[in-house]
DNA sequence: TTAAAGTACTTTGTAAATCAAAGTTACTCT
DNA sequence: AGAGTAACTTTGATTTACAAAGTACTTTAA
């Protein structure tokens, strides 16, 4: 494949999922509204979001309480973390080609 | 700015434009033709993100000939490079806050 | 005890982005 | 004349993104 951009992961195309994925590879787990404010997002968009890094199966999610709160947590799976260093490894390797 | 993808410029979430920037950073100056070879896309789609390109101020165009066929390439401005580092900076510090 | 606020969504509706395919203009080559 | 090439533009369909509002439930404050 001599196309630049023929690795990368259409999934990470987007800057939210990017955002989420990264703040999830430093904090092995991250509640909904830490990423929301982390990546000053509404609501709905970070749902949304995060639903397709589900259904992809990049994301796992956990639903707790802090104290008598819902609280509910998100970390990356196995398949998201390979799938997430696969898509940085082609950024890299498509930039690397500039220097 | 705390927020990871606050920095990243939304011209270069686009997988081609940042294809068509990263070939362009390597290669100074690429024919429409080169480019469309290079990326595997159709005429209508590289053509609509060049314009885009073009539009942000990132890209010159310029028209000439190879013999007597029309020949047009393009390169990156002083503007496109500088937003194109930005954009990569801002992604190598996103990816560096993980390792 | 009632009202306000918080959590984590889902739904709705709109606007923007993406893309392939076909059409266009202006050649050139045979 | 007819086919081919270059570089688009236009059209139309599909997908994506997003804000705003709505929902269901709980908790805290007055």
């Amino acid at each position: 494949m001599n196309n630049p951009i023929g690795n990368l992961n259409k999934v990470f195309d987007s800057r939210i999922r990017l955002g989420v994925m990264s703040i999830l590879m430093v904090n092995e787990e991250s509640s909904f509204n830490d990423l929301k404010q982390m990546l000053e997002l509404t609501d709905g968009n970070l749902a949304s979001h995060l639903n397709t890094l589900e259904e992809n199966g990049y994301l796992k999610v956990h639903k707790g309480f802090v104290g008598r709160k819902t609280n509910t947590t998100y970390s990356i799976t196995k398949a998201g973390e390979k799938a997430f260093k696969g898509h940085l490894a082609a950024l890299e390797n498509m930039i690397r080609s500039i220097e």
